[in-house]
DNA sequence: AAGTAAACGAGACGGTACGTCGTGTCTTCCG
DNA sequence: CGGAAGACACGACGTACCGTCTCGTTTACTT
């Protein structure tokens, strides 16, 4: 017998007791579905139910609430930031960069992605926490790509990371949030010279 | 003869549109202050009426929704981003950078703008407009001190000063949404040097 | 100099100061309409203002709310009850019978009564003397007819007058209000001669 | 295992329907209850519901509408019109008409007829039914009363029994709406008298 | 004829109730 | 005995009218 309430829910995948794992399946099938076609405000934890043949309470269970349902349908298809030593700093940068580009493209992010920032703004709980695991995620990973550069030495050392990634990822989250529009690869690519050049340090002079 | 019975003050300034005034003046007050004491989510329209003695359909009346009241009560509270030829370049763009800092920094725009973004993201109309204006204000006169700067030759003459300023806002919008953080001062100014060494131009080798 | 405001309404058709006399008759004139063709809770103050090219506030000046105007735009159509001596006590109360029957069945009587009742039940003030005139206008000259019979010998002394009439009216009400129908000519005709036959006295025994 | 946070009652009856009907008898007891006190006007869903503890949903999803609900809050304190052979029908004809105006004698049928009548004027859904089962009930019962006087022969074949319930019903109902009184003991049995002697057929000469 | 005061059309205003919807918790009942 | 089904309390939504009010303007009396 399971300690019935979850309330931290360690992993997304493990899924607590959920007698059908066929169901946690299709919820979070259903939950991606009806992000793309109709949006995150449209979206509704009874509606998922209804059209996963579900329980309201099933999803109440698993998740707390919509945004941690919606992270979670999220979370899938999410592309994962390569970390593959290329040799090449600027490739591998490249690689990084467009991956992230990439997942701003997606469909059923750019429809998620302000409800999701809304719903979870204030909450100190385990909203954040996902929050952060989603983005720190992809964030630790470009951050190694920075890192091999600079010890290729093609990045000076004192390059202040975050700030260039946090600095790439904001272009694309500003544009996406407010003109629905995405980084062209000739952007990307813009991006990720201007880091090699002059790598957000001060000048030598 | 006499006064009727006119419970609000009477000799006003010029008797014109008094009532509206009054009104929208208390309306967009309130809304602004409830918008730092509960937050976006928990300020509803009702709220807001009643607060400000006013019914409901006055506030319809003038605002279609929720997002659009806000915007406006915000507006009001907006720095604005100075454009004044210091003759320093780098000055200029310091103060630019500063400006949209403090305002990312504002306690009404960080508790407004989460739930302002996902209400207005499918918004086609007037929301977008809204939007739009309101950024695009600070974005062209950030503009017009960037192109101040190429004029002088302190940044080259094929900067892509959109990128630029998108990357600047970008930045802070990205900490501020996910993490609640602000740019410190020398954050910003790494970011404006960056800018002025390699200011988002292919390498000329 | 007329008192200016004239509270008590004393007759239906002086309209204190009413400018436009034109006007008056437009707002009646579409108050009936309307009442014919929307029905008594459709029928809304403002949409007779408009329609009748008039501000809200002339109604309101006139008439102290919805059921005394609907009642007024009323009275103009009601049929009177003729008083004619016939000679003849059977076709004169016949006569007054049918009068009655036939105010029963006018379209507007029908689509105004049973809102007028509901808005006037709790009234104590004028609303409550208006339906008395109305209906006691009615009343006072069947009670005429009734009692030249009853001096003519066709009924007897200690005929209950107004048990009779509010016999006569309370069917047609009844079926009125509850099934939306009229008495047949058939059934006005029975009425009378139960009424002659035995006039609601105890028998004699 | 604690009780979870269980403010109503737990153990209950037999644990069946009780959630629904618990809220049920309160709902209706709460209606009668603002019924009598408030008036029908005052009466509100909303006010019905707090004063329930109940969200206003709960009410809508079992009554449609105002007038439903205080039907239904009505049917409950209805008098039976009683059916039991007497062997007398003048004693059964008095059971019954005294029934009758007993019944628009009780505080709440006066207090929610008028608004009732008048929100269920043009339903024909419904509504309608609804009346019509409530007032055919009573209506149904007394025919009984009346047809065993026919058959005991104290009433003549050929009487319209529907004209002369109607009739009692009407003066009782037209007394009541208009004039707010009820008919004395006295005047019953003047009605059921009047019948008794001359039942509303055509006298034989 | 000019001046004054009122009545006017228009419609905004503070309120109140409406009927609907979504949330997150709960209970019931079926397989 | 676990889950689907959905009822439940709550609370916000946006709409509709009410009856009062405030605008300018138009009209009709006064002087």
């Amino acid at each position: 017998m399971g300690t019935k309430r979850t309330l931290t829910r360690v992993d997304g995948a493990s899924g607590a007791t959920m007698r059908d794992l066929e169901a946690r399946r299709r919820i979070l099938s259903v939950t991606h579905q009806m992000l793309v076609t109709q949006g995150y405000a449209k979206l509704t934890i009874g509606g998922v139910a209804a059209n996963a043949g579900v329980g309201k309470a099933t999803i109440y269970r698993t998740w707390p609430n919509k945004p941690a349902l919606v992270l979670e349908a999220l979370r899938n298809t999410f592309p994962e930031v390569p970390t593959a030593d290329l040799g090449d700093s600027r490739a591998e940068m490249l690689a990084a960069a467009n991956t992230l580009a990439a997942l701003f493209n997606l469909r059923e992010v750019r429809a998620a992605l302000p409800g999701l920032i809304a719903d979870t703004a204030e909450g100190e709980g385990s909203e954040h926490d996902l929050r952060d695991r989603l983005i720190g995620e992809r964030k630790s990973r470009s951050t190694q790509c920075l890192e091999r550069a600079i010890e290729r030495g093609d990045l000076p050392a004192d390059t202040d990371v975050s700030l260039v990634l946090d600095s790439w990822a904001g272009v694309m989250l500003f544009r996406c949030l407010f003109f629905g529009e995405t980084l062209s690869a000739a952007d990307v690519e813009r991006l990720v010279d201007t880091t090699l050049v002059s790598p957000h340090r001060l000048p030598a002079a």
